[in-house]
DNA sequence: GTTAGCACTCTCATCTCATAAGTGCTAACG
DNA sequence: CGTTAGCACTTATGAGATGAGAGTGCTAAC
């Protein structure tokens, strides 16, 4: 069934009057404030009609409509007036990636604040996973104390390291001759790969089998997810936002937030072929609590994923504040990493 | 002035009433469950008393009697009934350090975790000031990308690490032997010092200068604290104490928290002297909050810092329970890093 | 020094009541 | 047939009012 445009546009009004008051809109206000042309008796109607086609909802007789979840979903597909951001914000984007550090765990935590500071929700991100990069370098140092230093650095920029044990009698020599060795054998090789070559590997190292098997541990737990790749930025950011002035909210949404397995579930399922994801309350996923949306967009720059950021926040959620962010942000990426991809592709020819 | 032993009874009695049931005591309670000698007018006139010398305070004239910091204070040192751990909880300690990675971070998320988990309170650590850190392997490994990574691991087993741009036409061989120069400069060297040699480092580098500019800066950004070695954990553990029903107290503890900056101070004025340091309300530390107490310890084992550990939450704080827990993590620390270390010297010398 | 007794204070939950906001329905209108 | 004015109905909200309960301070007696 297709919608008057009249009760789009009423619906429209509802949605942005909501988002902006937290206030459950009434037909008196719609009126008076936006449909002049019209009587509040004939809102009414309108608004009995949206209700019974379910996108719109009362709390009680008296008080006037609030949007579904099912009304969110089709204001940001069809309804939200697009716009760009200010110059401030963009310049404000602009300057947060400057001259940053370019190893992936900072650039997730400045992406994290960026549009946590943007948008004024609780930002959240997540790395790319590591599962499927390839090793670029890899390297074993001596630590002179009875253990080696295993690092790697993966091609999005990834960097894991473990202490590894050394065998008495292994001299600074044997090492460096392991290290090259290993650099060799897995250099170019995915990390989800290395079990498949363990055996082999494991084969070729008559002497040394225990440092091999503790190097290959490393490796295959570096493809696990970790804890501390989950950042979380601006919590306190939800005091904002009348709807967490009840205790009981606030507790559901801390209680999620802290569990950093949770977030990663909730913000993870990457799915690459739609850049921005919207889940609207605990429909889309049985993991955010009921009165929470999150906005998620996956990020990736020269065929190189860069992780999943996203917001957190109120059903009665600013989406298109959010969503332009976090398409800013994404073009702001692919700019500064493209660039300096093509800067580092010119060093490579020259040398 | 001397208190009588009635008066430190009943103050003993009081705390630890209010403590384990967040309700101010009343003179009835105490006459009627500990001191069924005495009617409860006669203990009434020695909580007047209490009262007088700055012990107890009352919300209002009938709501029982709550303990003044002062009496949080004079509690920990004087009438604190000490105790053990539980078989089960040391087990746990045990248990959780057993087999762990050994690098620093690593080790901050987990005693951190566990001093939550105990103590059911939310956990705040830092590790060790990487400042007077001396450095004991340094290497330069090549990305190939026009990059190199700068690796640095110190005597406390911190890791650092950056990218470092290469400067066109710098061979592979060029990188190796930067970085056994650059060994050869600063092992041993603690990062303090860098600043102070970094002249004289230049001076030597006469064609890859502008490497060597970036090496050293970075080894310089390494003394400054970094937000993400400030480790929170069970931040939403504060719900399960009745002060935090409401919004406004958990508002402002959010608000602290949120802070890495802020807790780093909170926490992180060490006290080499003091093992264990308790902060209670605002009067010890302008940027706890009144209603909060922060305790805290700070370990090491072989002359070694491990950091900065303890909890933050109501003043209302179960202090023998925390202080026990951070003792016993703390011994646990020794044990296991001293074990470690013993092993580490046997392997040194065979080599 | 201790205690019983009692008046006093303050909180808290419950109830009532009036007000305000918003709706749904009906009947009239163009 | 869509639109509108009018009105009855529902519900939240905030302001008293009230009574019970808890705890204290004080006084006088032991």
């Amino acid at each position: 069934m297709k919608m008057s445009d009249r009760k789009r546009k009423i619906l429209q009004i509802v949605v942005d009057e909501y988002i902006n008051t937290a206030v459950p809109v009434s037909s008196k206000s719609i009126a008076e404030k936006h449909l002049t042309d019209v009587s509040s008796a004939t809102v009414r109607n309108e608004l009995a009609s949206l209700e019974e086609l379910g996108y719109l909802t009362q709390f009680h007789t008296s008080g006037g409509r609030v949007p579904s979840p099912q009304a969110y979903r089709f204001y940001i597909e069809e309804l939200m007036e697009k716009g760009n951001l200010s110059e401030k914000d963009l310049d404000y984007i602009e300057k947060a990636f400057a001259g940053k550090s370019n190893d992936v765990e900072h650039l997730v935590r400045s992406v994290s604040k960026v549009i946590s500071e943007l948008t004024d929700y609780t930002s959240v991100g997540i790395g790319p996973h590591a599962d499927e990069e390839k090793i670029r370098n890899i390297a074993l140092l001596s630590c002179g104390d009875g253990n080696a230093l295993l690092v790697i650095v993966t091609g999005a920029r990834i960097l894991r390291d473990s202490f590894i044990g050394i065998p008495e009698g292994m001299t600074d020599e044997d090492l460096d001759n392991a290290s090259r060795v290993i650099a060799k054998l897995f250099e170019g090789k995915a990390l989800s790969e290395v079990k498949d070559v363990e055996e082999e590997v494991l084969a070729e190292f008559g002497q040394y089998r225990q440092v091999m098997h503790e190097v290959i541990d490393a490796l295959k737990s570096y493809t696990r997810p970790r804890d501390e790749d989950v950042v979380l930025t601006g919590a306190e950011k939800i005091f904002n936002h009348p709807e967490y002035d009840d205790i009981d909210n606030v507790k559901n949404f801390l209680t999620v937030i802290s569990s950093k397995d949770k977030l990663a579930e909730i913000i993870g399922d990457e799915n690459d072929e739609i850049q921005i994801n919207v889940k609207i309350g605990s429909c889309d996923d049985k993991d955010v609590p009921e009165d929470c949306s999150v906005v998620t967009a996956t990020y990736s720059a020269g065929g190189k994923s860069l992780g999943t950021y996203g917001v957190i926040g109120p059903i009665r959620m600013d989406y298109h504040k959010v969503i332009t962010v976090l398409e800013n942000v994404g073009k702001a990426l692919e700019g500064i990493v493209g660039n300096k991809d093509n800067k580092d592709g010119k060093h490579g020819k020259d040398e």
